[in-house]
DNA sequence: CTACATGCAAACCATTTGCACGTAT
DNA sequence: ATACGTGCAAATGGTTTGCATGTAG
């Protein structure tokens, strides 16, 4: 099933992409936004022998692929999640660095309103919340 | 007249220290966000002598003391403006460059709003919206 | 006089790249 | 068969740090 997806956007369909792509989906609703870096751990995790280079491209052909979003929050660390589609934007948690998604339609709305505005063609944004979650 | 600022926040009143918050001060409305390397080059242009350490270690004290902001946009670089206290967001050309700040109520509304909803104490945020400026 | 600042070079660290070898198609 | 993928080690580039010297207070 995902090695379609992977034909489809030109790709050879390789054991690393696999992986790759199998790490990104099965994370759980919270903790799928992962590092180059996590990501090659599970992979070691898993015994399976790739570069950390390679995660590095497969992450970055994903990203030119549209499979793939890449993140900047304040750490300057890159870090990676599925493109869903939806636009979603990101609130982190300062304390635990735990990511949650969020979708504000009033948000959206006031972006393209604001570009418009300022006279520029709206190519994208990025939104990040950052907070102290209390539990 | 800066150097009241700079003792008022702890640091001793020195060439370099002036001379950076004079660069950071004196850009003109656009064109004030500067990376480390910026102020450095604008430095050596009047002949002054300071290494490009010092400009990263005297932006980064200025930003833990409330001096300055650092933004970090897509490139990966760090860029630093004077922290007016007005809590503005950014607007990115991804064709020049060039940065356009703004200030949006109802934007700010909902972070507060959705912060709350989830149970997040803010902090923070960053908003940067990139687009091609017509013209 | 003493603690803090600075310049320089070396260290760091995330990410990228060159190259020789493998492998999907 | 051939173009593309991979692992490894080395290079990169922004940023930080150690250390010996300078200077503000």
């Amino acid at each position: 099933m995902s090695g379609a997806e992977l034909k489809k956007v030109g790709l050879k369909v390789t054991l690393p992409r696999l992986k790759i792509l199998e790490i990104l989906e099965q994370q759980g609703d919270e903790d799928h936004h992962l590092t180059a870096e996590d990501v090659y751990k599970i992979l070691l995790e898993q015994d399976e022998e790739v570069g950390l280079a390679t995660v590095y491209r497969v992450l970055t052909q994903f990203e030119q692929a549209g499979i793939v979003r890449r993140l900047n929050f304040e750490n300057n660390l890159s870090t990676f999640e599925l493109d869903t589609g939806d636009n979603h934007d990101h609130l982190v948690c300062v304390k635990t660095g735990r990511v949650k998604e969020f979708v504000d339609p009033i948000i959206e709305d006031r972006i393209q309103q604001i570009a418009k505005e300022k006279g520029y063609e709206l190519s994208g944004h990025s939104l990040v919340i950052y907070g102290t979650c209390k539990e």
